[in-house]
RNA sequence: GGCGAUGUAGCUCAGCUGGUUAGAGCGGAGAAUUCAUAAUUCUUAGGUCGGCGGUUCGAGUCCGCCCAUCGCCA
């Protein structure tokens, strides 16, 4: 049985539309997923759409429409938006569909009695026009008036189901604490903390306002909270809730290996959805990982500036470069740590030719321009190979270990989902290749038929290293790659175990190598406008 | 306002518990080279390590204050 593991990104709201955010977190969450299955892992890989809550409802009735056929159309726009991205989820979960309400209401059966869920009395500020509570200080800065409509806020009092989160202080603490890594990156595990510290309020996960959500079982007029409903979406898609005999066997996807998501809602991550699973004693997910935020040639995006990357401008990136460049471009350029990332043209084009151009692109066409000059296309053999003075015997490199090296180090790196890392070890054996031509040159030996041997052995030598470098890249890259693997005889065992694919020396002698442009160049004055 | 960071070569950033001439990638410059998509390889660029003060034999590396930027919360 090989080993299962589970990543997931948010669900996206249907509310919004898909942009270079949602494209971000779903693409990296793809490189991991398919590294891992490379690697022969079990891949459960999620994502899907969260469909309910106030602002479904009044988008679909400010156009007239069901807030059904308003979840219906977006997220059939999200799924689409997906296959352009090339992602290869493992399912696709909606929060409006039956296997996920009947699952929530379940877990909330269990908390309610498990007594983690009461029902509380809320009194606070309400602004009426708002329909939104403000407490106390908050509302005293205000003089008691609304801040858009100016008049004044109502005492309220409104009956909610409550989740008892301050139960949980002492355990989520311990957690964070045995757990380094539980919340990842440390800036953001350690803002995490400082809330801990600050204390924990029990939190209100119904509302009785609206009604496009999933009802509070056993509580007429109580709806549950989106962001509750959302959070759930992790565990239904896995069916742990499920008492249906004909469900899929899922659960040993769970705990999830990485929750991926954006750094605005680490807090419901993080804290509430660790201390639900608490509640319904489920373990937690081994690590939750927040990335930053992609900015628009050095600013915010927002709707007001109008600035978003959208799917127009993608589909411009996708036309000009290809849709592996802009997989590139987004897992390694990325935004993943606690900074954010500027994204514009000029950078864009610039590691588009600094990478994918002249080192990815270059180096496997150089090679088999040689190959196909000096040796009609043909795998010359390495007469080194196996020898046990195989070190040194040309130029100072042992191809065979450091091959052997590098796989073990990118797959370290990318169980730890440091994609970056993972891609610069990658391209770094390219380079190695490029410099080893330079220091052997082999377009001067084959001015001698006597180097005749030595000639044969270089090349064989570089076209296989640059097989195993582009078996590496195939996550990140996996048309590229499979075109790379079709030129330089890995086609054969692109289905073979992942020892197989990454060993050096598997290309037959004899076998056919291909010259190859994978990345066209770009001229920079077409580059796609900002924004 | 509370809590927490960050501020290092043109750009993006590494620099763990303080110790010889402060590093990488990209860009720039020079050289080598011609197999390759004018690609590659090598060398290099002399940056008051935000400012001031302090601790120390010695501080980007610790402490205090100030300035700037940012994050989380309220």
């Amino acid at each position: 049985m090989s080993q299962a593991v589970c990543i997931t990104t948010p669900i996206y709201y249907v509310n919004d539309r898909p942009h270079i955010g949602h494209a971000y977190t779903t693409t990296i969450c793809d490189v991991w997923s398919r590294a891992e299955r490379l690697m022969g892992r079990d891949v459960f890989f999620l994502t899907g759409t969260d469909e309910h809550g106030s602002k479904v409802e009044k988008s679909a009735a400010a156009r007239g429409i069901s807030p059904q056929a308003l979840a219906d159309e977006n997220a059939a726009e999200f799924q689409r938006a997906l296959a352009t991205f090339g992602i290869s989820n493992s399912d696709f979960i909606r929060t409006t569909q039956a296997r996920h309400e009947t699952q929530v209401q379940e877990q909330l059966r269990r908390l309610v009695k498990s007594g983690s869920v009461y029902l509380g009395t809320f009194e606070g500020w309400y602004d009426e026009g708002q329909e939104e509570y403000h407490t106390e200080t908050r509302a005293r800065e205000l003089s008691y008036l609304s801040p858009i409509s100016g008049k004044p806020l109502t005492r309220a009092t409104e009956q909610n189901y409550y989740f008892k989160l301050s139960a949980f202080a002492d355990r989520l603490a311990k957690h964070f604490a045995d757990h380094p890594t539980f919340v990842r990156p440390s800036e953001r595990a350690n803002e995490m903390l400082g809330r801990l510290r600050d204390g924990l309020q029990d939190v209100p996960i119904t509302r009785t306002n609206f009604s496009w959500g999933i009802a509070m079982p056993d509580a007429p007029g109580h709806v549950v909270y989106v962001w509750i409903d959302a959070l759930f979406n992790y565990i239904t898609a896995l069916e742990l809730g499920s008492a249906d005999p004909a469900r899929p066997d899922r659960s040993r996807y769970w705990p999830a290996t990485y929750h991926i998501v954006g750094k605005e809602i680490l807090w419901f991550h993080a804290v509430i959805w660790p201390a639900l699973l608490m509640a319904l004693e489920l373990p937690l997910p081994k690590c939750v990982y927040a990335h930053s935020f992609w900015i628009a040639d050095g600013q915010k995006m927002s709707k007001s500036l109008g600035n978003f990357v959208d799917l127009a401008t993608i589909d411009r990136y996708f036309a000009q470069f290809g849709l592996d460049a802009w997989r590139w471009y987004m897992a390694t350029q990325g935004p993943i740590a606690a900074t954010d990332a500027d994204f514009n043209a000029k950078h864009f084009h610039e590691i588009y030719t600094a990478d994918l151009v002249n080192t990815v692109g270059n180096c496997p066409s150089r090679v088999g321009a040689m190959i196909g000059k000096y040796f009609d296309g043909r795998l010359p053999a390495d007469s080194t190979a196996g020898q046990p003075a195989h070190d040194g015997a040309i130029g100072s490199h042992s191809w065979d270990s450091l091959c052997a090296t590098t796989v073990r180090e990118w797959e370290s790196r990318m169980d730890a989902f440091d994609l970056q890392g993972a891609a610069r070890i990658a391209i770094d054996l390219l380079r190695r290749v490029d410099a080893f031509i330079n220091e052997t040159a082999p377009f001067k030996l084959a001015k001698d038929p006597a180097n005749a041997v030595q000639l044969a052995s270089i090349l064989n030598q570089c076209a296989q290293t640059v097989r195993v470098a582009g078996v590496l890249l195939e996550p990140f890259m996996p048309s590229k790659m499979a075109a790379l693997a079709g030129a330089f005889g890995g086609q054969a065992s692109s289905g073979a175990p992942w020892v197989v694919r990454v060993k050096y020396g598997t290309i037959a002698a004899g076998h056919p190598i291909e010259k190859l442009a994978l990345f066209p160049r770009v001229d920079p004055a077409t580059c796609v406008p900002a924004g």
